[in-house]
DNA sequence: CCGATATATTTAACATGTTTATCATTTTCT
DNA sequence: AGAAAATGATAAACATGTTAAATATATCGG
């Protein structure tokens, strides 16, 4: 990743700053709570993560009106830019990887890798 | 990785302090460059763990003769025994990883995973 | 032999991973 | 209603990931 690392550091986020962007560009506004889920991150690193974000307004927050300890993050104008401004470079590098590493294999490793992901959730045989 | 990180917590050795033990009892006495191909570690990490390993009396080092920049890490009889009271659990959890997933998945995913390592010590193609 | 380079390791600085604890708010149960 | 349990988010503490810089030693070229 770190050919995706420089791109991004050149425009002063990391990866999972830019992954929690895209997460929210793509959902829409959200709670952090599904943001974690959706960008595989433990909500004490999202905690940190969206207040630099927030600190770059690239985002904004507010409290839930219905619940007060949620809270509903939305990217920002400035936070959508970012993204269109680097989402090309970002996806061309990700095909060179799949070209490189061949299509289908490339297909058949985020298979596995989903599948194994999904083995924490559910609960071992009992056997 | 959570159970393996759970019964490691136990002896007090983190999963990444268990890989350098394990490279240097399989491997013997070596330099921290060489553990740190060997475990995926880039050398400021393995700095820090060796510093670590070594309070924990598991880990020896002492200066190359030959080359007073190197240096050469052994594991202490201490670091031995820790691993052989806990590799078989360890495997075990593996085996089990293994299972849940499917052998032949399984195995496909670390062929996978080796062959995407691969590319970054490749140079990108020239076209 | 000496200065420029290269190599092995460490340090520094900042971001995240991870576990446990805490805080505020809400829900549940009686 | 009110105490207890649950939930959403944050804080704290420690370990690692990552990049850049620093240190020490060794090697190379003239």
């Amino acid at each position: 990743m770190g050919p995706i690392r420089n791109l991004l550091a050149d425009v002063d986020v990391t990866e999972q700053q830019w992954r929690v962007l895209r997460v929210l560009e793509e959902g829409g506004p959200m709670e952090p709570t599904r943001i974690a889920e959706q960008s595989c991150l433990l909500l004490p690193s999202l905690t940190r993560i969206l207040q630099k974000l927030d600190e770059k307004k690239l985002i904004q927050r507010k409290t839930d009106k219905t619940d007060r300890r949620r809270q509903i993050v939305r990217i920002t104008p400035r936070g959508s830019r970012l993204i269109e401004e680097n989402l090309d470079k970002n996806l061309a590098f990700l095909e060179e990887v799949r070209t490189r590493l061949g299509p289908e294999r490339f297909d058949t490793l985020l298979d596995l890798l989903t599948a194994l992901n999904q083995l924490d959730q559910e609960p071992p045989e009992a056997g």
